[in-house]
DNA sequence: TATGAATGAGTCTTCATTCAT
DNA sequence: TATGAATGAAGACTCATTCAT
């Protein structure tokens, strides 16, 4: 039955909005410290770093979007693994598209500081991953493919700029002020 | 005949070095100095500012490529008022693209600080700029399009994706380690 | 029969273990709570300060020493009243300064503490100390003989130098990796 | 012609009375500076760390003094070689030895400081290094001895214990407010 | 043209200590 | 007995910028 905020939740909260304003590195603790009406001393009381106050508002959603990439390129490669792709398995994938656009939307601010606000922190270079990640799940489905059918290998270039505008896809959607329906209209559209 | 390279050339390229290597906010004008082997006074008495000092890195070639770019928007619109489309001048349009990407390529380490290490600056949003100015001209063309093939209006939405989407084709050149050659190719391709 | 470590037991382990390996002044009462598992409150629930904290370790030992030193200076005066320096006498003082020396080993640790990571403490000086009621107990000593055999006073510098002489020979055991037998070794000789 | 003394100078000045007040680590950087009358940039104009501006008080004459025991050392060794013992050249050493005492008098305040002041900085063990130093030297001395007198050898222990007498007494001078006539009829008495 | 000394606000971080519960 | 949240002053150090010479 607590009233007041907790000090944490002040932090984090002032934390929050003062990354998105200035940026990791622009934004001072002593800024933090004084929107949330805390203490210095406080603040070093629940996070050890600025980094740790970053991450302590970026690093779960970022996680757990790992893992739904994970799940949603598992997801494809089943798919592939069957052979005949039936509409069914295919609808199936495209929610687990769906799914990580909500999820995104669902923490909206935390990937907008991941995407525009990182830059200094160690999460500056996270979109770097996301392109890596796909580009490999990429190759995998590119090879099989030109296996079945036939054709030359998709030179490594030409992955990676797929993989790239693939992730820029999905970033625009938080870097820009789209919907969360503009997105998924979108999404549906366009894979 | 200067024998000697002179202080500001150092400076410039001590500024390049050390922000392509650290960004614009984490370089101090003293490891720039230091690097340089010239004093801070020396310094000011070139450049008025840290961004000053930048700026004179990144902004020539900036205004350039509004130019070039402001050049190749016009060059289509021409095309679009003579109503029929002839061979020859699409492909000269398609040169202008070309000269874009040379330019580009002629300064690569320039537009590298700008789409990439001018977090910061008052440069920081540069690709912002390029967007709009893209999507400013799709908005005319896609306008007389629809006019003229009787077809519902583009949206908003949808045009500044094309424009983004556009404007990252060209900065993956810079920013990825794609060689002249192949973002050449690329354009020919795509356009 | 407790039969879990007390609360302030594990303080003052942790405290003498952190005190020992980075002295006084570089050991934070955060760390030594963290290595006792304790909070902070529970530290300053037993002890007053940080200095209250390393004296519960120190100041009952060094208290002693104190009381040794003067029994084993009173057993020399008394050796000295009675005009006769017996053999028996002088072994008996002998063993007092043997018994100092077994003291410091059984509180070696504490010793060691008090005459190398005392610094920045309220003990800091406690050498001095030990010098100068050494050289207390000399000048007496120094008076008394140079008035029976009619030489000379001997001067306070002189004095001082053998008092600090002798205290140093008694450090040197705990602070340089002496054992007990060697010590005792030492003192059997010297003496 | 300068009248007001340098600001690196009152700094120097007023490192030096700040950490002989307060000892190395109690010392504030902010205190020097006040002391000084000058702001926290300009200290760190002149000096680039709190050791570094230790160590500029106190570096040289240490360098020095190394120097001159090695010169002290290797003049014994001389006198060893030769095989007699004359009294010319023993008297030169001795006013080797006379030397040093001087030198450290020169110096007294650096070498206070290093002694009894430099507790958290580099310095800390630098009589560790001084008895080191002695140490070895002894060794040789010792062996030599032994060899031509068929005596048996010198235990380390024993070594270690002299070397450290040794600086002890030349610490002594400098770390008691032994004047410098004192100090060497000292020397010349015991040596 | 250039020097280099100096400024002073600002950075992150640590610490002994307190206190309501 | 003990918790653990909170204080707030202080620490070393950095930086863009200025200015007399």
């Amino acid at each position: 039955m607590k009233e007041e905020t907790g000090t944490k939740e002040k932090l984090l909260v002032a934390a929050k909005e003062e990354f998105m304003e200035k940026g990791y590195t622009a934004t001072s603790l002593r800024s933090i410290c004084k929107k949330a009406d805390v203490t210095t001393g406080a603040l070093y009381f629940f996070f050890q770093h600025k980094e740790d106050l970053f991450g302590s508002l970026v690093q779960k959603p970022l996680e757990k979007l790992y893992e739904l990439m994970k799940l949603h390129y598992e997801g494809e490669l089943q798919v592939l693994k069957q052979g005949i792709v039936e509409k069914g398995d295919y609808t199936e994938n495209s929610e687990a598209a769906n799914f990580i656009v909500i999820y995104m939307f669902q923490y909206h601010d935390e990937f907008k500081l991941l995407l525009t606000k990182s830059d200094g922190s160690r999460y500056e270079n996270c979109i770097d991953e996301f392109v890596e990640i796909t580009q490999v799940h990429y190759r995998i489905l590119a090879d099989a493919m030109s296996k079945k059918y036939q054709v030359e290998r998709i030179d490594d270039y030409t992955l990676h700029w797929f993989a790239h505008l693939q992730i820029f896809t999905f970033s625009q959607f938080i870097t820009h002020n789209v919907t969360k329906e503009e997105a998924l209209v979108q999404i549906k559209t366009n894979f």
